[in-house]
DNA sequence: TACGGTAGTCAACGTGGTTGTCGAAACCGT
DNA sequence: ACGGTTTCGACAACCACGTTGACTACCGTA
């Protein structure tokens, strides 16, 4: 996929899309490491949105992610290091250990909202808002709900 | 971005993208394991086609990609072992190998720029060729040219 | 000819994933 | 109350893909 030659215009479609996801993704993270957090990766964002509000286990967070739970207990190793997660006890079982967002987790993800509305409100000043809107609405179309969750393995190792 | 909260439009964007993404080389590749080439990998689409029908060093192909030219070494290691590519010895210069794609690694290049070809014809029976294109159009105009030369390390993993 | 730059390789390591195994705790039916 | 099954977290071994740093072999040139 390293051309776009006109010959072959399926070619041009995925690199297109990744190339979206990665100007949005490659601009918050370059702002997110200027506003204090340099060591966020693009994975730690969907792991600390898939965290929630109420905490979670590590084994749930690997069903929501399509991963396996001891991947995603090794990811919130890293985060819990970084000091993004925490983990406590679970009173009513003790075989659960609660997954928490801390308070520099919520900031994080404070302000990755912020940044990619910003960066949406971007795409809307080249674009005009109703393009972007269309191209949200169409990728709606042709994508299924909570791909994320679909396991397809070998996505990226393994 | 587990989540696409109507409060935060800013994460439904790199989702969607990712998710168009995904759905054409999820498609793309459970299509192409049927047709004879099940280890074939997204990360090698782009390399088989960053290696060019003319041949390639390791080092100008990291150049390409932008990664290392011992990451690039490597992956042509696997890529060899799996008979994608292979090693020629460069006559006019004994400290070169030339990376070559194969027959089996030009089959795979020809089946992907059919089957992407088709699924593109599939989003245009969905939401219409216009509005394909105009997808297209509005991504160019969005995402730098040559996106994924530029070097942003960490991606995934590093 | 001696030297600086380049190509390829090896080693060590980090990150993110896999499978398999295991003990402790919880759940459930008798 | 107890014994079998399930579930959770942890550990080990491994693979894919990336990084630096160091090293050898070779090329081109002053």
């Amino acid at each position: 996929m390293a051309t776009t030659d006109p010959a072959r215009p399926g070619f041009a479609l995925p690199l297109l899309l990744l190339a979206g996801f990665r100007a949005l993704v490659d601009d918050l993270h370059a702002e997110l490491a200027r506003q204090g957090h340099p060591d966020l990766r693009p994975v730690h964002g969907f792991v600390l949105q898939a965290v929630g509000p109420d905490g979670t286990t590590a084994s749930e967070l690997g069903q929501r992610l399509g991963v396996s739970k001891q991947a995603a207990g090794k990811t919130v190793d890293r985060l819990v290091a970084l000091g993004y997660l925490e983990r406590v006890d679970d009173p009513t079982d003790a075989r659960r250990k609660l997954v928490r967002t801390t308070e520099k987790g919520v900031d994080g993800l404070r302000r990755s909202a912020v940044l990619l509305d910003a960066l949406r409100q971007r795409w809307a000043a080249t674009l005009g808002e109703e393009r972007v809107a269309a191209m949200e609405d169409d990728l709606r179309a042709v994508t299924p709900p909570n791909f994320f969750r679909l396991d397809v393995p070998g996505w990226f190792g393994g």
